[in-house]
Formats: C-alpha cells, sequence, structure tokens
DNA sequence: TGTACATCAGTGAACGCGCGTTCACTGATGTAC
DNA sequence: TGTACATCAGTGAACGCGCGTTCACTGATGTAC
C-alpha cells in the first residue's frame, strides 16, 4: 500500500465518510475534510465521486445494499411462519440502522443524495420489496384481502422506521433509556415492539 | 412599521427560517441567508438569537409548543372514548408533521439544536407527556397491566413518527403516493393506519 | 525480455466565495425629573 | 409639557477562515510491439 497510488480510495474514501458521519453529522460533511480524514489531497475524491453529492449517494447507496442483505439473512434465519418472518425483517431493518447509523440517517433523512442516481434508485426500491414481500406472504398465508396491503405495508413500515429513527436520533434516551449506544436493549425493546405489532398485521 | 426599528423583528426572523427551510433545507441555513431573507443586515439576528444554533433552537421550540396545542385541540375534540382520543393525538402528531414540514424536520431530525436549552427540553417533554396520558388512558380503561405502558407508548410513538417521517422526507411519494404537498390525502391515509393499530394498542 | 507510450490516479498551488463574528456607529425608544 | 440621557435595536465595513473548483503537474500502471 504505497505512495502515489492509494489503491483502494475509493473504499477509503467511503470508510472516512462514515467516520466523520458518526463523529459530526451531516451539516458538518465537506470534501476536504473526508480527504483529509482518508489521509489524501483534497482533489482526490473528485476523480472517484466528482463532487460531495456524488461521494454521499455512493454511500447511501452501500446502505441500502447492505440493508437488504440483512433483511435476506435475517427472514432466511426466520421459522418457516410468515408472521415470524415479517418480524424478523422488521428486526433486521432496526438492527441495520443501529449498527449502521450513518447510512441509516443519510439513506433516510438527508437532502444532500442525489435523487436521480439510478444505483440509489434501484437499490432503495430492493429494499423497499423485500418488506413488501414479507408482508405479502403474511396477507396470502392469513387469506387477508388484498386492498389491504398498503395500508398493512405503510402501518409496518412506520413502525420500524419510526423506532430506528427515534433511537438513532437519541430521541428515545431521556424518556426509555435507548440509545445506539446499547444496541443489546435497542434490540430487545425493537423485538417487544414488533410481537406487540405482529398480530395487529396478521388479523 | 418603519425604517430602522424593525419592531417584530425576531417573529420576522422566525419566519424567514421558515422559509428558507422549506425552500433548501437545514443543510443550506445560514444566518446571513436569514438575515437576508427578512430585509435586515446580517448582524441584527444576533441581537434576538446569538447564533444560528439559538435561532434554530427558539423555531424547534416554537414548534414543539405548536404540536403540543394542536394534540390538546384533537384531543379535545375528539368523543369520550380513550382510544379514538389516543387515535386523534397520534393524528395530531401527523397533521402537525404535514402543516409544519420545516418545523418537523428540525425538532426531530437536526443536529443543529442546543440540546441543553431549557425552554426546548420543557416543550419536548411538554409534547411527549401528551401522547403519554393519552395511552395511560387507554391502560386503566381496558385494565391493561401498567408494566407494558412503555412498550405501547413506543410501538404507538413509532408508528406516528415513522409515517410522519417518511412521508415528510418524501419517502412515500413513489410506493404510495403520499406527499405532504397533498395533505388531505397524507391525512387520510395515516388514519388509515391509526385505524389498524388503534386496537392493538387496547387489546 | 525490453522499450515506448498512453492512460490513469493523486498532488498542490491558486482562485473566488459566502460564511460567522467583531466593532464602532447611529437611529429610535423610553424614562427620570 | 419639555428636556436630558440611558438603553436598546439595527447598520455596515472589516477580518479571517474553510470551502468547492480548477488546472498544470507528476508519479505509477498497464499495454503494444
Amino acid at each position: 500500500m504505497p505512495g502515489y497510488h492509494h489503491g483502494a480510495l475509493r473504499e477509503a474514501l467511503l470508510a472516512a465518510a462514515e467516520a466523520l458521519l458518526l463523529e459530526q453529522g451531516v451539516d458538518a460533511f465537506t470534501l476536504r475534510a473526508c480527504a483529509r480524514r482518508a489521509g489524501v489531497s483534497h482533489a482526490a475524491p473528485a476523480h472517484h465521486f466528482g463532487d460531495a453529492r456524488g461521494l454521499l449517494t455512493a454511500f447511501a447507496t452501500v446502505g441500502f445494499e447492505r440493508m437488504a442483505a440483512l433483511m435476506q439473512r435475517h427472514r432466511d434465519a426466520a421459522p418457516p411462519d410468515p408472521v415470524l418472518q415479517l418480524q424478523a425483517v422488521g428486526q433486521a431493518y432496526i438492527d441495520f440502522a443501529l449498527a449502521n447509523r450513518a447510512h441509516f440517517q443519510l439513506m433516510f433523512g438527508s437532502d444532500r443524495l442525489d435523487p436521480g442516481d439510478a444505483q440509489l434508485a434501484a437499490a432503495g426500491q430492493a429494499t423497499a420489496e423485500m418488506l413488501g414481500q414479507a408482508m405479502a406472504a403474511v396477507m396470502a398465508d392469513r387469506q387477508l384481502p388484498p386492498a389491504s396491503l398498503p395500508q398493512r405495508l405503510l402501518l409496518a413500515w412506520s413502525a420500524v422506521h419510526g423506532y430506528a429513527t427515534l433511537v438513532t436520533e437519541g430521541q428515545c434516551n431521556g424518556l426509555f433509556g435507548l440509545s445506539p449506544d446499547n444496541p443489546q436493549a435497542a434490540q430487545a425493546a425493537g423485538a417487544a415492539m414488533l410481537a406487540l405489532l405482529g398480530p395487529a398485521l396478521a388479523a
């Protein structure tokens, strides 16, 4: 890993971005700070990402891909009951947010992404479909009216997204003692929430 | 409303901040742009707010106060059934977010607030208590085990917060056609979601 | 195997810009007598 | 009622800073022959 040519600068910049976002928040993110963090000239990132928007968009895309992969893993590991599988997917949503706070906040909370980016859109859609398919499986299994899919999906998504958002933003710290610094407790509380919600979605 | 002395600059700056936040997002917010928007010298805001953090903190505090007031109104207007009242409070949460996107996003999504500000903390706590009381009333009415209050509260809060966040961030635009630009549709979908959730919280 | 050359990845100096902050100031308001 | 004066609210010029972007460059890699 020598001098002039870095070799894996793209990945190094994404790692530097994560550290910066976690430490200072997205408001403080600058291309120069990111390059500094990666130990590289401040003009170097332009070769890989164009500008800050491009870098953050690539960062968010990686986030969606990771999230979808985690959902798949959780679902595969769950018992064959569709409701349990739906809960597993929801838990993956929460777990991902806790373990990748910087990605999660950027993916859903920032206006510094390029909304027209094709890869970002594809990754986001693939992630959404994981949840949609799990919900559809529940509905088929319980013979629920297909017309109610949107509402059910919206409720499920809102619950996991709201919980993940509240915890990662630190809003649950005072009232419930839940913070991303204690992921075990936050995961457990999320599981309890999903256990309470599951039956409502399957009825 | 004459020349040198503005007379209501504090309020004018908060209004200018709202317009800027809606148009450009919180990332682009600067004290100078805010002063420009209010038609005033760029050094003027310091007299009222100190710095940008102070201004945004005051702005968020106003948001929490408005939200709590709307919750109270919705609850008072609802039928005497505790579950319906809880749903009314939840609907107020959603309605507030839709009607005050700039406030909402700043209140919950920004790291540009002063976390030590006493007024902000008080206003936030008062808002949280509105939801907590409505939930407690449901539990007393249905004789539910008091120990389950935190989980139930967390589920209710997560659902309304998640929904409000997803819609105001524009995440529900593609898949569900819900955007803050069409508040009626977004309110209706939120009501449907709450109708689905209500029984789960009261059982 | 060796040489020439095109391409790529990163450098570092330079630029102009908008920002936050400071500060002496000035115009208006309110209060004491 | 009038006058003097303190206090307050807003001005505008000035500063230093970090930012994004540009650009000629240089060191390394890969490929053709």
